[in-house]
DNA sequence: CTAACTGTTGTAAACGATTGCACCTTGTGT
DNA sequence: ACACAAGGTGCAATCGTTTACAACAGTTAG
């Protein structure tokens, strides 16, 4: 066979008509007379023909394609939200590519280089911290921020960080606990912030106050999970449950208490966040804030791809409820 | 400040030179004065040039790009690989699309698509069951297989399988355990047989044999690991020690064994598969097979970009080494 | 003094599509 | 019979680069 690929040129020339018939026979057929359209058709399946996309990108001057930006690719974490965002992706005929900002020396630096580099329709940006003045330039892509908070008002896609939080605080009190701690992720980070106040009014509804104490800070990992329960046994007056700004962090703890000797939820109650999947495969279940992280993702594209279609660099924001799922890591405080 | 985006022309204007010479200065600057590259670059800075790949591609007729295709995108299992891919491809001016074979209808169709699209310089599949005569196209790119093991002679990335699986008998063996079972992924999937013969095999080395019903069979998740604990409680005569072909069917196996009342390791010992990030946080501690991903990443991408350099569509396979990681899952048999 | 290089630059033709515009048929109304 | 509209098609410019080739100036060797 041939080693050639045919191009929209052998197509004209087999199917006896130009160039743009065939152009517009694949793309508007309905203005295209119906014989014509047959033999090109025909033409089209004689060669093989495959469209060349960049081509067909470059005249259009678009990329075809949309660049997810998160901080740490190996995070399982993204997974289940870029299986949601291709779906829709790939129905919209636009490709995903993915890099993260942790590979090069400054993440700042590689969001810019996304930014002017050309090479996306749109951007997808799951880390919020970043300087404004970064967006400013010239002819950029729209950008939809996921996942973390802003106070601005750049299109984004979050959950509802402070109502996970009281769902947390108010299932641990229903279960009978007043002293309830906290493990934060990094301080710096938009989710701790949203669910720590989410945390501290909780309690304040509650008539309790967050004591400062018993606020852990960990970065979302399972080992600083598991830091954060070392420090927690060494307390002299260790609060009788924890709500956990992640699941990998609740993870951590529980396994590095239960190497202790101690029980969960014996010695302390434990409430995570984000419901990944293995949180009903631990012992005890972790009860925990669920992000329906695939609906994440389909909402993401969305919003994106209408920003795309508008041209236009703002759009609707979104915010995607939480929900608690009750399990074996929540269970009344030891009576003293 | 301008709207429009800077080409090469304008560059070429502002300079005083032609646009052969500035996309020179940009490629290659040895073949061009220092006097006339200087005054390149200082356009290139005042305009804020920035090359725009798309027609850069299509002349050099490359896309830029390499496609992953897996099974399912929202499989953690994967992403760890994607960062390693990620850093080689990056550095290498690559970008990384992802897409999954389960969202279409028809996966081999997928396959089939992504291989004529044109879309990318390379694709990296990780998905072995597709009939061979599917890569019997005109111009395809450049293929290389990870994980998943073929007979033929495609360039692939794999782990040692079988001594992986030997090292998980072995350990047992050590331990005390002669009653030895396997759970296994789907019956077809390359890597079930590998792991398996590389079971039975191990079993034979040490007097023993493969007991039918001692063998179950999952999908590698973890709910399948969950029912094939069920299974196994079932049994009349059961193993004291199981060898799962993958960490996510373990840590089901052993929840579903723990809500059952019994113990791991005191009932039934367990050795799992791939080292997955949470196995060392599980109480007891998963004792597993780690499979560098990172690695498997790296080399994969290093191996397709030598096959892209070379115009290639064949190039050298790696086996990438495994290891038994020793933790607290394992332990002697109850003594009857 | 001429021929043959070497080093540097410009001209212009690709790459493979899309699309505004002009053109040619027909069909319809008057 | 004529004007006009509508439907269908082709011409050729365009998207922003890269690169083969030619051109030209300044050495260098013979």
């Amino acid at each position: 066979m041939d080693r050639k690929i045919a191009t929209i040129q052998d197509v004209a020339r087999i199917a006896g008509v130009s160039t743009a018939t065939v152009s517009r026979t694949l793309s508007k057929p309905s203005v295209v007379a119906p014989a014509t359209r047959d033999a090109v058709l025909q033409a089209v399946a004689d060669t093989g023909y495959r469209i060349n996309t960049q081509a067909a990108n470059l005249r259009r001057q678009r990329t075809g394609s949309v660049i997810a930006l998160v901080p740490n690719l190996a995070n399982p974490f993204f997974s289940q939200i870029f299986a949601g965002m291709s779906a829709v992706l790939t129905e919209a005929g636009l490709g995903l590519l993915v890099a993260d900002t942790q590979t090069g020396s400054d993440p700042e630096e590689r969001l810019s280089y996304h930014l002017t580099s050309g090479n996306a329709d749109g951007l997808i940006l799951f880390d919020g911290t970043f300087s404004r003045d970064r967006l400013n330039v010239p002819g950029r892509p729209p950008v939809l921020l996921v996942s973390e908070w802003m106070e601005d008002d750049l299109p984004s896609v979050t959950v509802d960080n402070r109502h996970g939080a009281a769902l947390a605080v108010g299932h641990l009190a229903q279960a009978g606990h007043r002293a309830i701690g906290f493990l934060s992720g990094p301080p710096e980070n938009v989710l701790t912030s949203e669910r720590l106040a989410g945390f501290t009014t909780a309690l304040a509804d509650l008539g309790l106050v967050a004591r400062p104490d018993w606020i852990l800070e960990g970065d979302f990992s399972m080992d600083s999970g598991a830091a954060a329960a070392r420090r927690w046994m060494a307390l002299p007056d260790r609060p009788t449950a924890l709500f956990c700004a992640s699941d990998e962090m609740a993870i951590g703890f529980m396994g590095a208490v239960h190497r202790a000797g101690l029980s969960v939820p014996g010695d302390v109650s434990i409430v995570g966040f984000d419901n990944i999947e293995v949180a009903q495969h631990l012992t005890p279940g972790l009860t925990t804030i669920r992000q329906p992280r695939t609906i994440i993702g389909l909402r993401s594209a969305e919003l994106l791809i209408d920003m795309i279609a508008a041209n236009s660099l703002s759009g609707p924001s979104e915010v995607i409820e939480v929900e608690l799922i009750k399990r074996a890591s929540v269970a009344p405080p030891r009576s003293p």
